[in-house]
DNA sequence: ACAGAACCGTACGGTACGGTACTGATAGAG
DNA sequence: CTCTATCAGTACCGTACCGTACGGTTCTGT
């Protein structure tokens, strides 16, 4: 838990899991079976049950694995003017868009929220903390960094980014969950963010004296 | 197609659909086989496949079924104020929190998702085409009433509705689908209805000014 | 009353999968 | 060289489920 995941699989077992990732994305849940993964990952069942326990870990190994791979946004103190604070969100939402309309994260969040209804699986927790957890962090962040500067205005961060989510996102989420044919125009992302990025500021961008004061 | 589902379904079959969804709420995709729904429903199998075909088949009836029962706004011309189209903003805004949030619809939208991989089943454009349609069409006139009346203001209707139902929904329906505790305090539904309506008005009410106009 | 259809309950074939056990190969340590 | 630990590959078992078939029963129209 607290070291990373990575640390604790070998390069073998990451293998195993990347492989166990294309099977996922390529076939659905249908096709993350034990023999397919042990044939396309070229190990043996046997060492499945002895990495990973049974199906559900090899499922949350997967999980906790590809949520490693998501980096973040660090407020360095550095010098940053509204344009740069702009681009920065703007950077932000295309990367929410891309990250959630990737093969791999619509796979694994079908894969959690088709587990979602057993009692004793914890996958969709675990995706939300550990996938989710990292990139709202992040976002926080940034927008902390905003508001010191005198960008941005809020009370409360949390209701603030989650509007920001929601001004981005929307219902382009669920959409592509579903499999909807025009949701994944990855070509329209970039105007998607732009529109949403000014909107939040619509909403929650300091006022001209305000910015004034602090510029 | 053009007639409503529910006029080609014997209230036998509706029995046998409700049957079905209990099954579903209650234990997820896996619990919906064939011989639970027959067992529980006190139908033969034989009878499941006469009426819908295969296992598909039924689930697709399951989405219709449960799609023909959403009823919507219907701009009946009637002197409407400023008040009672915000009520009926926030009417929206909280029924559409509610039925996203309801048990049926989750495990519906659940079994859709996971399906969705499985690029012969066309459950996801069902689901989005049926249910949510006619959200969207009920949406849009209520969108459309307030907009002749002078209370907001667009170009792009779609645009407003996507707007407005992000600022409603945020990330809370995936949260929800996901099995997160805390996104389905239903208790906390009214307060997101009515701040996502706030900055909805924020961002496409009509000025004072226009507003003394048509007044 | 009676024929035919519809239907319930159950049983069965075929298939697929999760998990376990076994065998042989390989590589490093002493 | 030998011993040991690890792992790939395979065979196997129990279970669950889809789809079909069949006997018996209820409903319906004549």
């Amino acid at each position: 838990m607290t070291e990373p995941e990575q640390d604790r699989l070998t390069p073998r077992q990451r293998a195993v899991l990347e492989c166990a990732l294309e099977l996922l994305v390529a076939g659905g849940e249908r096709a993350l079976t034990t023999a397919g993964v042990a044939r396309a990952a070229s190990c043996s069942k046997e060492s499945l049950y002895k990495w990973f326990g049974d199906r559900d870990g090899l499922m949350a190994a997967m999980i906790a694995y590809q949520a490693s791979k998501v980096r973040g946004f660090a407020d360095d103190g550095a010098p940053m003017d509204r344009e740069r604070f702009c681009a920065h969100l703007m950077g932000f939402a295309q990367d929410l868009l891309e990250v959630l309309g990737g093969d791999q994260s619509l796979a694994l969040n079908r894969l959690a929220i088709g587990q979602a209804s057993r009692e004793q699986s914890r996958l969709g927790q675990l995706l939300v903390a550990q996938g989710r957890g990292r990139i709202d962090q992040s976002a926080r962040a940034l927008l902390e960094a905003g508001r010191k500067r005198g960008f941005i205005r809020y009370t409360d961060a949390d209701e603030a980014y989650r509007t920001l989510y929601g001004l981005i996102v929307r219902d382009l989420h669920v959409r592509m969950l579903l499999g909807e044919e025009g949701a994944r125009r990855t070509e329209k992302f970039a105007a998607l963010a732009e529109r949403g990025v000014e909107q939040f500021f619509a909403l929650y961008g300091a006022r001209q004296k305000e910015r004034a004061e602090t510029a």
